[in-house]
DNA sequence: ATCGATATTTGAGATCGTCAAGTTTTCAGA
DNA sequence: TCTGAAAACTTGACGATCTCAAATATCGAT
């Protein structure tokens, strides 16, 4: 027989919506305070990584194509984000930040206090095993589609 | 001198903000699949811990009371939550979910495939530990306002 | 060269999110 | 008791988001 298990999935899951809205709302208010909405925020949080095309961003952010492109019309207009064709299928056009937009979604990071408050409670061995079974449960997500 | 800490406080945010999109992208999939947008989808999830007032309900998904006007009016008219009028204050109203709307939430939750699958990746040791680590990094905010 | 599929954009309509303003009710203090 | 500040909720305005259908351009393969 397997041990008790205090943890059922129901109450990690509830845990994790919990997480999520305290995560997500520390962003909200740190992406507000750069005059920015939560979804241009994320959009330059995915570009952190690197540039990405518009379908691309538009599944990394579980929106639809034609969501970003009014997204990003915002975000060029105000110089965070640059488009560039790609040189090797001329439909793509590449997203990328510019100097100013890494600027701004670094500051938009470091002002996440409240997540980075939390982080700090734990200790390094803790973070790291909390690294690794995120990793397991949600980033190696085989065959999305 | 300290261990060498693999895992950065960096990565570690990036890892979560990876993570959460997938739950939360999951669950914006799942709340489509019964007609309902993200938002309401989330107020929904809310109000299964029980009944709360429309300000505690903008204040627990960091938005403006105004906005939470709109989205339970919606929700109201399809019938998935109700207003009552608090029985000590009479500026409060209570927002809680009729039997059909514990059903939807109920529904939404069990259609979130990737987000179970991915979890049962873990052991139930390892889900436990998960819990607890997130427990303390994010549910317990002291004095957040 | 043509056909089906993909990438992006445009436009319409509903919802979301924020702000200012207004109503009702509560509460503390003169 | 009366007054005024504060809280809870709503309304209206406006831009941003989101989804859908449709259009254009390009790709890839037949």
């Amino acid at each position: 027989m397997t041990a008790p298990n205090r943890v059922d999935t129901s109450r990690l899951m509830e845990l994790l919506s919990v997480s999520l809205a305290a995560y997500y709302g520390d962003f909200t208010v740190a992406a507000a305070s750069e005059s920015l909405t939560a979804s241009q925020g994320k959009t330059l949080n995915v570009l952190r990584r690197g540039p990405a095309s518009m379908s691309t961003l538009a599944t990394t952010l579980t929106c639809d194509a034609s969501n970003m492109t009014g997204i990003v019309d915002r975000l060029e207009k105000r110089g965070l984000v640059r488009r560039e064709p790609s040189p090797s299928d001329r439909r793509v056009k590449n997203v990328l930040l510019t100097e100013e937009g890494e600027q701004v979604i670094d500051v938009i990071r470091g002002k996440m206090n409240k997540t980075l408050a939390g982080l700090s409670r734990l200790s390094e061995q803790e973070q790291d095993t909390l690294y690794t079974l995120l990793e397991r449960a949600f980033a190696s997500q085989p065959t999305t589609t």
